[in-house]
DNA sequence: CTTCATATTAGGGAATTCCCTATATCCGAA
DNA sequence: TTCGGATATAGGGAATTCCCTAATATGAAG
C-alpha cells in the first residue's frame, strides 16, 4: 500500500520511511513537513494512507490538512500520528475524516498494525484514547466535544482553575475569593471532572495549554 | 561505532535505530525512554554515543541525564536531539558535557554527519543554533542573567523544580527519583531558599519563565 | 587535614489536602 | 410548578504537606 508521511521533523519522517519500507505491503511514496506540502503530496500520489502528525509549526497543522485531504480525496486514509493524547484533538479529527489515531510513544508494531487495520476499512484509535471514545459514545456531547473552557466551566470553576494551576492552596484561594475551603474543594473537583483531568499535573497542562495562566 | 538512543516516543525510537543501523559504520545497542534508563543502558554497554532528548515527559529529562552519564562515563559522547532550538538548552548541555546538539528538523544526513564528527572527538552544533554560540563567546556572560538556574541549582534541583512545579506531590516525586519523601522535602526547600522564592505560586511562575516545564 | 557543599534521611507536630458523601438556596428554563 | 444547574457549605477520616530542627556520608577544594 501506498503511505505519505507529514512531520515537521526531517530526521523522524526518515525514520518512520525505514521502518515502514521494511514491511513487504507498505511502500513510502513521499513525505512532507507541514499540512500544505501533505496534500499537495496526496493530489499527486493518491495515496492509500497518510501518517499526519498534528503540531507541525510554523506550517499548516495536521487538523487543517486532514480537512481538506478527507475533503478533496474522500479514498485517502488518514490516520493521525502524534505525541498528544489530549481527548479533544481525536475528536476533532474523527469528526475531520480521520481513520486513525495513534500515539508515538506506541511501539512500531501498533502503527504497522494501525495501518493495516484501516487500510482494511477499519478504525484504529490507541487504547489508552478508546476509553475517552466509549465515553462520548455513551454520553454524546456530555463534556468534551468542547473542551473550550471558556463553554464548558462556570465563571466559578474559570476563577479556581488557574488559581490551582498556579499552585495556591485550598486555604489561600478561599481567602482569596472569600468562600469556604470546602467550596474551593468542590468546586476543583467539579471542574477536573468535567475536563476529564485526572491529577494536579494535568490540570496544570490543561490550564497552560489553554492560556489560563496570567503570569 | 555504539549508540544509544534516549527519547520517549517508541516509534520515534525505532525510526532512528532502523536509519543508524542502516549505516555500516553505526550500531544501536539499546534505547530508553528517559533519562534515568539511558542512564543504566549507558553503564552496562558503555556505548561510544548517546542520542538523548531534551524533554522525555514524565521521565528524567536529557539534560539530568546528560550531566550525570558525562560524570561517570566520561569517554561516553553525548550528542542532543531535540525539537527545542532555544539557546538557553543548548548552553546548557553544553556545559554538561554534550558534543553535539541536533535538531529534529535536521535531515537524517545532518544527524550522521554530527554522529561521525563527534566520534572522531569533534563537536557538532546544528548551524543555526552556532551563531548563539559565537555571540555567546563573543560576549560572555551578556544574556546571562543572575538567576539563571542551570547556575544556581544542583542537579537533584534542577530535577525536583519541574514536578513541584507541575502538581507532582512531594510523595509522589520521591517516587519518580526513588528517594524519600524527607529528600524531596529538603531540596524543595533549599531551592525555593537559593531562588528567593516564598511560596509555591512564585516556583510555578519561575519555572515557567524560566522554560523548565516539559509538557 | 580541614572545610564546605551536595545529597540524603529522619522525628515530630501542626496544618492542610484529599476523598467520599451529603445538603441547601437561588435562579432560570420548560 | 417543577426541574436542573450553579454556588455554597459541611462532616469525617486518611493521607499528605509544611515547617523546624537535626544528622551523616561523600567528594572536592584550599
Amino acid at each position: 500500500m501506498k503511505i505519505i508521511i507529514a512531520d515537521d521533523h526531517a530526521v523522524v519522517r526518515s525514520g518512520f520511511m525505514h521502518i515502514l519500507n521494511f514491511q513487504e505491503d507498505m511502500e513510502v511514496v513521499a513525505t512532507a513537513a507541514d499540512g500544505l506540502e501533505a496534500y499537495d503530496l496526496v493530489a499527486k500520489h493518491r495515496p492509500d494512507i497518510v501518517l499526519m502528525d498534528l503540531s507541525m509549526p510554523p506550517g499548516e497543522s495536521g487538523m487543517i490538512a486532514t480537512s481538506k485531504i478527507k475533503e478533496d480525496f474522500p479514498e485517502t486514509k488518514v490516520i493521525i500520528l502524534t505525541m498528544y493524547d489530549d481527548e479533544e484533538y481525536l475528536f476533532h479529527v474523527l469528526k475531520q475524516g480521520a481513520s486513525g489515531y495513534v500515539l508515538k510513544k506506541s511501539p512500531e508494531e501498533e502503527l504497522f498494525h494501525a495501518i493495516r487495520t484501516v487500510y482494511e476499512g477499519g478504525t484504529y484509535i490507541h487504547p489508552e484514547m478508546a476509553t475517552s471514545l466509549v465515553k462520548e459514545f455513551l454520553e454524546p456531547g456530555a463534556e468534551v466535544v468542547e473542551t473550550d473552557p471558556f463553554e464548558l466551566l462556570t465563571n466559578r470553576e474559570l476563577e479556581v482553575l488557574p488559581l490551582v494551576a498556579k499552585g495556591y492552596g485550598n486555604k489561600e484561594i478561599a481567602e482569596m475569593l472569600h468562600i469556604s475551603v470546602k467550596t474551593v474543594e468542590a468546586h476543583k473537583a467539579r471542574l477536573m471532572d468535567k475536563l476529564n483531568l485526572k491529577n494536579k499535573p494535568q490540570l496544570v497542562e490543561y490550564a497552560l495549554k489553554h492560556k489560563l495562566l496570567n503570569f
